[in-house]
DNA sequence: AATATTCATCGTAATATTGCAATTAAACAA
DNA sequence: TTGTTTAATTGCAATATTACGATGAATATT
């Protein structure tokens, strides 16, 4: 019914797809590019290197400040978003376990 | 409007996003988890094994099938479901890469 | 042929997501 | 204070997703 039945599955299981739907949209890639890309803080300038409303891309942030990968810092008038390192090392730790299961089993079938 | 403006992103971005949202739900990654384990195929029992009714399942299976990371072959009255390796390694390259920007970059800000 | 089994598809309800206009909030500048 | 800039929030419309009962198609069993 529209919602994921989230207590059918393990913790572990639960996140990797949380972190799969939080990458699951091309504007929060680009924009995860673009703050790894920038390396120093980035502020609004998102709104014109991403090309969509500047109330969307603010939701857009939101979800990736939500799960941690990002954090923001108001600076003036302006906020100055960045990656959070630790964070991004967690979750890269988690989806690459989940990445690389194939490498553990030899593929004979089918 | 409930549509993302995928023609906004290049085509990478968006084949990031298309594979982030397939295992935006915990079923799918239990699916593909039970896949690698039991490691010779796996036909109706995904079923029980996942506990979600049997169209939501086939709904997956089909979402997994249409993106290539698994295939199902026809045997007798059941379906003999299996990862598709050779396209697995192709998203897996892909996802790796995304997931591996930070290693280019030193993070020295905020 | 008649029945059973297995899975896909259809239809539908409930909920989530995406996007933006309008507005608000906060900090700065004059 | 008054305006300006920047970003968050609100409200809403359009669309997508999730889930499952009912049904259908295909094969196997009797």
């Amino acid at each position: 019914m529209g919602v994921s039945k989230t207590e059918k599955f393990t913790t572990k299981q639960n996140e990797i797809a949380t972190f799969g739907k939080v990458f699951g949209h091309p504007a929060r890639v680009a924009i995860l590019q673009h703050l790894f890309k920038i390396n120093t803080c980035v502020c609004g300038d998102l709104v014109e290197e991403i090309g969509l409303a500047q109330p969307t891309i603010s939701q857009h942030l939101k979800e990736l400040k939500m799960l941690g990968l990002i954090h923001g810092t108001v600076e003036g008038t302006s906020v100055c978003y960045c990656i959070n390192p630790k964070k991004w090392m967690k979750m890269k730790k988690l989806m690459t376990e989940f990445l690389n299961q194939d490498i553990t089993i030899k593929m004979d079938c089918c």
